[in-house]
DNA sequence: TCAATTTGCTTAGTAAAGCTAATAATTTTT
DNA sequence: AAAAATTATTAGCTTTACTAAGCAAATTGA
């Protein structure tokens, strides 16, 4: 197996433990793993809107104000207008919100962090830098791909040719 | 910022990239993401079966029994039902679905392997070097929580007969 | 100034993806 | 043979996500 793929194979494990471990986590604070993410990213947003917190999230604004309706009805946010623009809504994390992010501390992170601690100081810097330069990569690229990705730029030949089957269903 | 918390951060950001580029691989090609992922998995596995892919996408059985009955009424996959085991139903990707997946060429996943197979040697090789070492220090405590099994455990070449057995099976 | 546009949030409606629990059909075990 | 376990499915529910439409506030421009 070259490089790459091994590469991108690790990528993935860590991917998929992390995603994983999230849904435990969550839960054992009784809430989903979406909702924590949130929470977290509120608190640690100064003067959270549900903009904001939409683009850091990478979903649209009425996810998440499906997301924080969960959140407000218990009682760990509120919505307070804000002063500066009146059709700005401000999320604040109420102490008992702030309690329930307290009350879950994401076991995996501290284990990482300890791991991660106890590593000579060179090799932290190494995996640091190892990390920021993937990141960079697939970053680069994600801007350029994305505006025009479309269907048949690559297709050319394989030709669908939809056998007969059941018509009658939506996708 | 320590670098704990900058790995950590790198690693949320390449998380994020990938994910939301999944999205839009697998809608230029008329899927959603997790159900391009399941027809990949079914692919690369021998003899899959509705267990077998569950366990490998870490989602339990009901949800891929429903995924496949989208892939199936799309005419990407069929059930044979297995000659060994007449409870198991093996999952055959149509010339449809194989289709499918070669129209699918992951763009982000190919402009990183170009990118990083512009790299020099030895960068390629700390790069990856540190990526396992990143899996090694996350799995290391999943595996206390959630052992879960390797992937593509290739169970020797027990059954050589692809079984045509059974055409009448409808939805 | 005041109409037109843009921006921010919400609502409504829909779909995908996930779960548990229950069921049926097979093994497998006792 | 009876009991237990395994495999796939079904049914019913929740969460997450989207788009489209709407309202209210801010901004623009003529």
């Amino acid at each position: 197996m070259d490089r790459t793929n091994a590469t991108l194979t690790a990528l993935r494990r860590i991917l998929r433990v992390t995603e994983l471990h999230g849904k435990d986590v969550a839960r054992s604070v009784g809430l989903t793993s979406v909702q924590l993410r949130l929470l977290k990213l509120a608190h640690e947003t100064k003067d959270a809107t549900a903009k904001s917190l939409a683009v850091k999230l990478g979903v649209s604004q009425a996810t998440v104000t499906a997301l924080l309706d969960k959140l407000a009805a218990r009682c760990m946010i509120e919505r307070h207008i804000s002063c500066v623009d009146r059709r700005q809504k401000i999320i604040c994390l109420t102490d008992f919100g702030i309690a329930a992010l307290n009350d879950a501390p994401d076991p995996m992170q501290r284990n990482f962090a300890h791991r991660f601690g106890a590593l000579e100081e060179w090799e932290q810097s190494m995996l640091l830098a190892a990390v920021e330069r993937i990141a960079s990569l697939l970053d680069a690229e994600s801007l350029r791909v994305a505006p025009f990705l479309t269907v048949g730029e690559i297709a050319g030949e394989c030709q669908p040719i939809t056998p007969d089957c059941d018509e009658s269903q939506d996708q």
